[in-house]
DNA sequence: CGGAGTATTGAGGCGCTTCAAAGGCGGTGG
DNA sequence: CCACCGCCTTTGAAGCGCCTCAATACTCCG
């Protein structure tokens, strides 16, 4: 539920050690980075497109989200990050952001230098290939989402969302798959899920006569995964969340 | 049209130039990879997810297509590829493909060796960054794409669709931005926009009547940039294309 | 205890889908 | 060389999913 500065950053370092190899002088020096602890609180922006702020964000405690803007105000939400995540790597390699990041709920925020962090990428290609590995995860994420928003109807891209969330939140430490605390209100679900707050709340409300889940509050319990993952038609290997047990497979 | 391997080659190796700094050897290295031409006929799947298909895949000639599919047979496009473009260069950084890739069109495609590829980035951190950054532009197209996909009308989605094509056309010298050749069928721009053909049909119509686009058989012409662009929200920045007028800047 | 943001529910409308059928168009074989 | 066949495009009509507008209840916090 809340995480240290340095219970936040080797949460990361783990994650990156995980999807490619790097040597012990290169976990430590991305152990050894500069962080600076922020909060934020909800709905405040952290980053807003074309700004050349100059600190990548990870997660510590709360929900970020990264979205883009319409012209009449609305707004698509792209990504959300748990803590453990460092939600905007990719901006290290195409400095002029194009997306803005704000805090869904109140957050604390690790910032991390990006000159400091391009020095250590700059010192180490397995850690540059670490980055790049880190942001292609996001992106294999970030298409499947696409797949959700164009394929597939409001209750199947709510179990879809359901599953992630689940998976990530457990993958970080922040409680188990099927059941947790997901603290967004229903208009940033729908922001999320490209629908309207109003058809959220049908939508929830549907999953919840249909047994598939049960809700108190914003905690989210699945009493049958095997099932809401039927309905969802989820497959977790895009997340490339190895767990612990099957590691040395 | 048409490119012969290197020429597709030296597109994508000035395009990785562009993006992010490289050395004279460096680009001398990704000059000489070797470059296996292939030829691939129309819906034919050139990678299907889980394969360990051991090259990248350059456009030559053609269009390629990445694609998730559901269970019930509908399928999402989540990018499409014009020639000089590499179309799986993020399967580098993780292997396997969560994705396919077919040809949408006949295709001249180019293949590297996948392995030869790493070596050349293991050999060089600016060659992996530089894989990072393109990697990275890819994603943000993506992004675009979902806020498409999740928040906009057919008629915007399908403008959107031909202004970034007609860019990415262009700026691969297949033609100017505002009368080029796309030559998907109504089905194929169903699975891109997240519509079905029939709509696809309609909303086509609807532009043409307009006057906002003109369409020849495949053939789209666009009389009026501006206005395309202001039906569409377009803003060409995402997609990180120089104009060489403003390579100086 | 009042107020602001959030959740819930209803009713009606629009955009897109589905189903169905007819009209091009290019390619291939008789 | 033309007739045919498969694929693509185009159009119509009806239905469903999601949206919009609107009103009411809830919950947290000062």
């Amino acid at each position: 539920m809340f995480f240290s500065a340095s219970a936040a950053l080797q949460v990361f370092v783990d994650r990156l050690a995980a999807l490619s190899s790097l040597s012990h002088e290169d976990i430590a020096a991305l152990r050894g980075l500069n962080a600076k602890v922020s909060r934020v609180s909800a709905n405040a922006d952290i980053v807003f497109p074309g700004s050349n702020f100059e600190h990548a964000v990870l997660v510590a405690s709360g929900v970020v989200g990264r979205y883009l803007s319409l012209s009449d105000g609305r707004r698509q939400i792209t990504a959300i990050h748990v803590p453990g995540e460092l939600a905007d790597l990719h901006r290290l390699a195409t400095p002029k952001a194009g997306s803005a990041l704000q805090a869904l709920t109140n957050c604390a925020i690790v910032l991390l230098s990006g000159p400091e962090l391009r020095a250590v990428a700059l010192a180490s290609p397995r850690i540059t290939r670490a980055f790049w590995v880190y942001s292609a995860v996001d992106a294999a994420v970030l298409a499947r989402w696409a797949v959700n928003l164009g394929r597939r109807e409001a209750r199947v891209r709510l179990a879809h969302l359901l599953c992630e969330v689940g998976l990530r939140l457990e993958a970080s430490g922040q409680g188990v798959r099927n059941d947790f605390l997901l603290e967004l209100t229903q208009g940033q679900l729908a922001d999320v899920l490209g629908l309207t707050p109003v058809h959220v709340n049908r939508t929830i409300k549907a999953l919840k006569e249909s047994g598939a889940i049960e809700v108190e509050g914003r905690i989210f319990r699945i009493p049958d995964w095997t099932r809401l993952a039927a309905i969802a038609e989820f497959e977790a290997d895009y997340l490339q969340i190895i767990p612990p047990a099957e590691e040395a497979a």
